[in-house]
DNA sequence: ATAGGGTTAG
């Protein structure tokens, strides 16, 4: 009889499967091996079905290990690989010693359901049964601390690695990009070329991702200048992860360049990438464009397509074009998801269409979250509709909203109309919760260092400098008719305060730094984790009059180019 | 008890 390898390969469907498996039964040859291999067929290939594969495990009278571990191995790839873990369990109480690859299978789940705990007492069974030189699994124990955020504890299963082969590097690199560290990251990066590895596709990637949230773009043009000396570009993936790179670091003709010449053949991700690149830069009517183009060239867009668009119809204030792809979507065949609800409550919000976004809220077929009743919110308070305002806010209340910002918002609707009392009231339910508030930090390049600044910061080795910098900006600015805007200002604090407060935010701290440490005629980059505030905008508009220099901001959201008094955002944001 | 296990883009 032909091999059980080749016999599955021919297996397209699951009917085909349990032809097989009949087949092998009737001529008295569905013994373990064949067995344990249409198992682990079965549970694992996307012709199979794991339901299939564990209701014939459930009939073996005593499953051997190879059968515990195609199940494992199944369940830990599905959606819900917790299931895994409980039948590791299981697995160990039949009294079925664990192998290596039951380990590696149970990590594996551990990892995609960031699961540190069971990965810890998955980590000592290693131990216990003699595997813990295994390098495979200490690569995947070191993806379960690095994708569960436990960055202290992936490190040191790296450091304790007898071999580091270039995956491992590539775990940490990644999970440190991931992780919310991508300034470690690029040093890991840079290590590991020191200590003579050769990075592969993956390790660009996590490289370019630490370089698209950091805006490095001195690094990202390194790394795009070894991906094509190297002849990555011939990978669809890198040339995504290098087309988001550029265009997060505000370079989005480099962007469009690669996108039109790479070496391999586009796939959705790519045109949802140059489209989400467009919309952040508020070049509106060119992701218009490229989403025609897209179905032109035979590729159907799909729900990240749509958002690309209608993110990009927000930022340049097309309501009419972003309600029609809104509706389209429907005709398309394209289900919509929580976002695009967010995305086109905030395009009409914004346009001051509030009952009509509130209508949408109301009607949307899923649970509508936090962020868009935040939204809402946002805008009820640009258009002083109080009445929408507490509507939000009751929403955001019932719903358990602990963030400092829906508060201020409130408080500044009933401010503006000389509602004191509210306004006493809101501050009053701020200091009676434990009211979270996200630190908001800046990013900024100068001699090819990475420096971060967070609201506040006076631990900059150049805060003197800096600091009279902003002095001498507030005295430049005022002369220009600058008055702070202290209802941007979240505390419950004195008018004298407020203003130093809004005067710290890190957005300007960066700038400052910007003027001092950068040629005077290349342009200020400054990256923002949160959204630029309305003060800070107001302020770098007039930095980039008075000082003549062009400063680029990036938000959480979109770019922002200052330049002459001006911003590419027409104050649209 | 024979071809099984680690990282990856918007």
């Amino acid at each position: 009889m032909e091999p059980i390898y080749s016999l599955l390969r021919k297996c397209t469907s699951l009917s085909r499967i349990k032809q097989l498996q009949s087949h092998l039964i009737i001529t008295g040859s569905f013994n373990y091996f064949p067995r344990s291999k249409l198992l682990d067929f079965c549970a694992t290939s996307p012709a199979g079905d794991l339901s299939y594969a564990t209701y014939i495990f459930r009939q073996l009278p005593s499953p051997a290990i190879n059968e515990w571990n195609a199940i494992i191995r199944g369940l830990a790839i599905t959606p819900q690989p917790t299931n895994a873990i409980t039948w590791f369990v299981s697995m160990s109480r039949a009294s079925c010693k664990p192998d290596a690859l039951t380990c590696s299978f149970v990590l594996k789940a551990c990892a995609r359901a960031l699961a540190v705990f069971e990965g810890r007492e998955v980590q000592s069974q290693v131990l216990r049964y003699g595997f813990v030189f295994d390098v495979l699994l200490q690569t995947t124990l070191l993806d379960v601390y690095a994708k569960s955020g436990d960055l202290d504890s992936a490190r040191k299963v790296f450091d304790e690695m007898s071999v580091r082969d270039v995956t491992c590097w590539n775990v940490l690199i990644y999970g440190l990009a991931q992780g919310s560290r991508p300034s470690d990251a690029l040093e890991m990066y840079k290590e590991m070329e020191i200590n003579g590895l050769r990075p592969n596709e993956v390790t660009v990637l996590g490289a370019l991702s630490a370089c698209s949230q950091l805006g490095a773009i001195r690094e990202g043009e390194r790394v795009f200048e070894f991906i094509r000396v190297e002849k990555m570009d011939c990978n669809v993936q890198v040339c995504n992860a290098v087309i988001d790179m550029f265009a997060k670091c505000g370079l989005v003709d480099k962007a469009f360049w690669v996108f039109s010449n790479m070496n391999c053949k586009k796939c959705i991700v790519t045109w949802n990438t140059m489209i989400m690149a467009l919309a952040m830069q508020g070049d509106g009517v060119k992701a218009l464009e490229l989403f025609d183009r897209m179905g032109r060239e035979g590729m159907v867009a799909d729900s990240v397509s749509y958002l690309g668009v209608l993110c990009a119809c927000n930022h340049a204030g097309m309501v009419e074009d972003g309600v029609r792809l809104f509706e389209s979507m429907a005709k398309s065949g394209v289900s919509r998801n929580v976002k695009h609800y967010g995305s086109v409550v905030d395009l009409l919000g914004r346009a001051g269409r509030l009952q009509e976004a509130y209508d949408i809220v109301n009607e949307m077929p899923m649970v509508p979250d936090l962020v868009l009743w935040q939204t809402l919110l946002g805008a009820s308070k640009t258009y002083g509709n109080v009445e929408m305002a507490e509507k939000a806010s009751r929403k955001l209340e019932e719903m358990g909203s602990s963030s400092c910002g829906d508060f201020v918002l409130l408080s500044n609707v009933y401010a503006a109309q000389e509602r004191w009392k509210d306004v006493g009231r809101v501050r009053e339910a701020m200091k009676s919760r434990d009211v979270k508030k996200i630190p908001g930090f800046s990013y900024i390049e100068a001699g090819g260092v990475m420096h971060k600044f967070v609201n506040g910061d006076r631990r900059h080795l150049f805060q003197d400098q800096i600091y009279r910098k902003l002095d001498e900006i507030s005295f430049r600015i005022k002369e220009h008719g600058y008055m702070a805007e202290t209802s941007y200002v979240l505390h419950d604090i004195g008018e004298g305060e407020k203003e130093n407060a809004l005067w710290h935010h890190s957005e300007k701290l960066a700038v400052a730094y910007g003027l001092i440490a950068t040629d005077e005629k290349s342009a200020i980059q400054v990256n923002k984790n949160l959204r630029i505030c309305g003060d800070c905008h107001v302020v770098i508009k007039l930095i980039s009059k008075v000082y003549d220099r062009e400063i680029i901001v990036r938000d959480r959201t979109r770019f922002h180019r200052f330049k002459e008094g001006c911003c590419s955002c027409r104050d649209y944001w």
